[in-house]
DNA sequence: GAAAGTTGAATCGTATCCAATTTGGAGCCG
DNA sequence: CGGCTCCAAATTGGATACGATTCAACTTTC
């Protein structure tokens, strides 16, 4: 008894020292990087009896993954149908753009006036890094430090809540980006953000504001959100053309 | 076949008329509605299998309910120990409000100036709705219309992302509230949105952002968000004091 | 030859079953 | 008599099994 108890304590102490992480975990965030570094482009089918054998776990827990990823807006689960990565329309993406650049803005109008010089240092080393994902000429790479700037910016914020709903729309922004991306030029170019942060580090709330305002702007108009329309849109405009095609998410 | 066809339109549209709900759906609301109506004190606990035969149902559909609940903040599953109605945390309330001020004053920015004299009428019978809750004494009432209220506000944004986000941070409101309310004020008083719309109609924008700021703080400044800490709070100021207490979720 | 109907395979949704963890209490020892 | 250990009941977490639904290809008929 004693030696199943020390069996245990082992046992928990080796779980615990690599990850707190259960498989559902995982799995969730395996799939989430295989969305953001565009392995899986959107609309690829995700079976849950496939990714059960994969991971070679129940589809129980495939499908606690799968629900955690349709919450976070990454993946659509259509009834009886199954799961796909999603594929936003172009209405859905001008809104995550309009909605981030709300947040963002208005989050800056808190965390300008209380940020320290450590807090400078912090947002330099992001930009840093962005500069060289940018040079390595890593589209995935370049992707994840864009993101983790934004993410890191916000967080200086403080408020975990705002922090939550910013880092679903990043993620929704990646995967609009993997669907509307125009020629070449990927992600948020990264003089944006070093001109960001220069008007941070002085202290100018507003100007700091219009600058993020006009750096998100600038992500959206590089995408392709109005011509040259990608599948699902073709299918739409096909649909609203005589083709009665019954859509089954109204 | 013919028949078979009006047969299954027939079902169809009795499916349409009452629910498109699957029992999940049916249970989830339910919950939310009991919390929001404070039926459910923070910290009930929500047994499955209890669930589950009061709705003549499998654990399976309550556990997919509990989780969505769970994805939104109402309640709180702790591993291997059941989940219960969410306790949120000072913190937690304060960054709530935070939050709702940025999202819904910056949605008057856009809103305001593109309001129609029907969008203002839609208002305007919000409103009244407000105040005949308040007239009537009914608490549950009350909430739920306030919360339309501003559900309402939002919605003519155009911006469902946003609303998205603002329903959830509506029903944690909803739950800070029935946790931290002081004596019989319950909901924000509906004045405050008279005068808001009375603001909006006039197509001041700056003026309905002050407004809108304004009203959230005075709704937060009418809880008890510092002095008598609540059960959870008071454990977390003990485990400060020296009660190495391991926290399993850090 | 084409359109409608039918059949079949695959996949999802739900129920039931078994293992693992927690909790409360009984028993034992200091 | 108080505190600790250990065990049993209850509850959750995960796996498997079965029925329902959907999509696609095939057959049949006009």
């Amino acid at each position: 008894m004693r030696d199943q108890a020390s069996i245990d304590i082992a046992a928990a102490m080796a779980a615990d020292g690599g990850p707190n992480t259960t498989v559902d975990q995982t799995i969730r965030r395996d799939i989430a990087d295989a969305i953001f570094d565009q392995r899986m482009p959107p609309g690829t089918k995700l079976s849950e009896a496939r990714l059960g054998e994969l991971y070679d776990v129940s589809r129980t827990v495939v499908r606690k993954a799968l629900f955690r990823l349709a919450s976070d807006k990454l993946v659509d689960i259509r009834p009886n149908r199954g799961a796909i990565v999603s594929q936003p329309t172009v209405e859905e993406a001008r809104e995550v753009f309009e909605a981030r650049r709300l947040i963002e803005a208005a989050m800056l109008e808190h965390s300008v006036p209380a940020m320290t010089p450590a807090d400078h240092k912090r947002l330099r080393d992001l930009v840093a890094a962005d500069v060289a994902a940018h040079d390595s000429r890593d589209r995935q790479r370049m992707i994840r430090a864009s993101g983790d700037f934004h993410r890191g910016l916000a967080a200086l914020s403080g408020n975990t809540v705002l922090c939550g709903f910013l880092d679903q729309l990043i993620g929704r922004t990646t995967l609009i980006i993997a669907m509307y991306q125009t020629h070449a030029s990927a992600a948020c170019s990264h003089h944006a953000h070093d001109e960001l942060i220069e008007v941070i580090e002085r202290g100018d709330v507003a100007a700091a504001q219009r600058a993020m305002h006009q750096h998100l702007h600038d992500c959206e108009d590089q995408l392709e959100l109005a011509d040259s329309p990608t599948e699902n849109e073709l299918a739409k405009m096909l649909g609203a053309r005589g083709h009665r095609k019954p859509i089954d998410t109204p």
